[in-house]
DNA sequence: ATATCTGCAAAGACTTTGCATGAGA
DNA sequence: TCTCATGCAAAGTCTTTGCAGATAT
């Protein structure tokens, strides 16, 4: 197993998992640190082809349980881009990912993270956040932001 | 069959089938008049209950095949709120619907529209698109934005 | 007349569940 | 030991497709 590229020590990691009464299993250690070594987003399937090339002892129902319970622990996010499946990444992390959104290209499926005018964005996502919350009485936890279009290889 | 809340004629909604030479059939009248006529974004499934009470003849894959269709000609939106079904809604005109985005419920699954702050939002999204289409070489074509949290009712 | 549309049944794609076995604390 | 985790196969849910009959222009 190749080392998580965020700055947490495998102790933080044990401690999410038996916290909640769950163990830090072999497959478990695995399909995350595939997440985790990965710029793109996943899918179930791709994760387990991922993980079956070097385990084949790991079955698709364990990724799938496993991708559910990361996503409890709030390790992962698990995301829709229209495609069909769930896709998922790699929570940000103060010494890893900064806070971004998606682009998705309707020709290919690519997906680009982008971060360029997050600052701006997240201002007004507050601003809006706690207007919405006292209009509606609604207590929001997180948000979800998507431009779709062509990327620059679709365009032609 | 109810007249359509909308300033358009029946005549304009011919020509947007006729035009990709399509036909204006009675299922296809019915069902878009059905969304038309509901303030919530129905499923595939709520909508085929809706059309069936009334015309039992019409069956669930023609309600597929007809909201496949309605997106195809722009009529209505198609959208996943996580709830493992799509979400259909009109196309805000402007005599009709204001642009909007939405508030999710994670509890009950409840779905708000808002238009709240939308101007700022709107004009920060439009800098934001310009600024993406540049630095990605991405064209843009629509964006989602929506909130998750707790209703009102589900806070308890 | 002729191309499009429809319903039914069957198939498809992704995800979840039941159950007996296996592994971790 | 005793609970939690895993793999396999089967089931579930939403959606799409094949095909023969019906409908619109």
């Amino acid at each position: 197993m190749r080392a998580r590229k965020d700055g947490h020590g495998s102790a933080w990691l044990h401690e999410k998992f038996t916290d909640g009464g769950y163990r830090l299993t072999m497959p478990r250690q695995i399909i995350l640190d595939v997440i985790s070594n990965t710029i793109d987003h996943l899918s179930a399937e791709e994760i387990y082809h991922k993980v079956h090339s070097s385990y084949p002892s790991i079955g698709l129902t364990t990724v799938y349980r496993t991708l559910e319970l990361l996503a409890t622990l709030g390790l992962i996010h698990k995301f829709d881009f229209g495609d069909k499946r769930a896709r998922y990444e790699l929570v940000e992390e103060p010494t890893s990912k900064r806070h971004h959104h998606h682009l998705v290209c309707n020709g290919c499926g690519r997906i680009i993270d982008y971060a360029d005018f997050i600052d701006e964005e997240i201002e007004l996502l507050k601003k809006t956040e706690k207007g919405l919350s006292k209009n509606y009485n609604f207590k929001i936890t997180n948000h979800l932001i998507q431009f779709y279009g062509l990327c620059d290889r679709c365009q032609k």
